[in-house]
DNA sequence: TCTGGGGTCCTAGGACCC
DNA sequence: TCTGGGGTCCTAGGACCC
């Protein structure tokens, strides 16, 4: 029998910042901007804010209505990932079978591990007592015979809990939740279900999988189908390499101005270029992302070339060129980014390019010229092309 | 209330080749 | 004069996740 842990820490980023400023405790914290900052969105409310109806995602300007005394902070990433850290380290000592989702969840595969730890909840219980001492901060966990449903019970946990479905019962579990619990099956998905009359989960596991593929397509069909049986742990396997970079950034006030624009997309540029360097990766795709404040339309366009892009000049004449050939001129901007797609391992060539002291003291200069361009955004820019031609 | 940033995957259609 | 089918690569848009 294979047994999972799905471990989920409670409002991280505001748990964090409750830890390090004991003056937050049990007062709401709101992480994702300050009062007054226009188009941001809550990252993570307290249970505290929460109590006032503050949920992640959620504009700030609403959640600021909503909680005027809440505790506002833009937050501290680097922070964050260091209390990640600490976190992940303290799971590893339970199983090296340990696959990190994102900064604040990961999933542990503790299969065998009873010699050692005693049976799966005990196990469960000592792993939520270690990540409290040796971290200060609570865990939601999880447990279940597959991936899938250790997720959702770790849902069904919050805050602070475990929740335990016995092997055997993974499709008995799934069945008494309501659709809006199916982990995969967001927004849109669920206006579907609405529009559809399934409201439970046991409404998706009359269909048959050929009736479910062709009302939700194929691949959320068949997941869909799986997933109210409890069946659809593959959803998390297939992780592997990163595909692609990107950056992108919400302008306070729409962009109307072809140098300002030109402007953040050398700034953006410049932060994908000098991130893929430093990885093992290249690229021969780029790709560019606009969306206008009228109407919050996104448009996108892409471009992919013979040889990788080697230099962030290359980059950003290529962007700019993009850029000019996607925009509907006279709108203003709210939204610019680009990025990278389609990465590969770097060619011998390059690799070696990258570890030489030539490669080191070009990517210094770039890097100086970037700082500079960031400091001095007007005059600068210019040195800084004519640098880089 | 007016909607972040960094990712992944899916779908559908077009181009091109055999 | 009309027109198949499969494979691959590429692009645009969208759904979803934390």
């Amino acid at each position: 029998m294979s047994y999972f842990i799905h471990a989920d820490m409670d409002a991280f980023y505001a748990s964090v910042e409750q830890l390090d400023h004991p003056e937050y405790r049990g007062k709401p914290v709101i992480v994702g901007g300050l009062p007054g900052d226009r188009r941001s969105v809550v990252s993570t409310a307290s249970y505290e804010a929460r109590v006032w109806g503050v949920h992640s995602a959620m504009p700030l300007v609403q959640a600021v209505k909503l909680c005027p005394g809440g505790i506002y902070l833009r937050g501290n990433m680097g922070r964050y990932r260091e209390k990640s850290e600490e976190v992940m380290a303290v799971l590893a000592g339970f199983s090296p079978e340990l696959q990190q989702l994102s900064v604040d969840e990961a999933f542990l595969d503790i299969t065998g591990t009873e010699k050692l730890f005693g049976p799966p909840e005990v196990l469960a219980k000592k792993l939520k007592r270690a990540v409290y001492t040796e971290t200060g901060l609570t865990v939601s966990t999880g447990l279940a015979s597959n991936k899938y449903v250790a997720k959702i019970a770790s849902g069904m946990s919050k805050p602070n809990g475990l929740y335990v479905v016995p092997p055997g019962e993974e499709e008995k579990f799934m069945l008494s939740l309501p659709v809006n619990k199916i982990w995969g099956a967001g927004e849109k998905t669920q206006e579907l279900f609405v529009r559809h009359g399934f409201k439970s989960c046991a409404d998706l596991h009359r269909l048959s999988r050929e009736i479910a593929v062709s009302v939700f397509g194929k691949a959320l069909g068949d997941f869909i189908y799986r997933a109210v049986r409890g069946q659809a742990a593959e959803t998390f396997e297939s992780r592997g390499e990163i595909r692609s970079m990107s950056a992108e950034r919400t302008f306070p006030f729409d962009l109307y101005d072809d140098f300002e624009v030109e402007t953040q997309l050398l700034d953006i540029a410049s932060e994908v270029f000098f991130r893929i360097l430093q990885t093992r990766f290249q690229s021969r795709t780029i790709f560019i992302k606009i969306r206008y404040g009228e109407d919050f339309s996104t448009l996108s366009g892409r471009e992919t070339f013979q040889n990788p892009l080697g230099t962030l000049n290359e980059l950003y004449e290529k962007l700019l060129a993009l850029f000019h050939k996607k925009h509907r001129p006279g709108q203003g901007i709210r939204l610019l980014g680009a990025g990278l797609g389609g990465l590969e391992t770097k060619t011998p060539l390059r690799q070696q390019e990258l570890f030489n002291e030539a490669g080191k003291k070009e990517e210094q200069l770039e890097k100086t010229i970037l700082k500079i361009n960031t400091k001095f955004p007007g005059a600068a820019l210019k040195r800084g092309r004519s640098w880089l031609v």
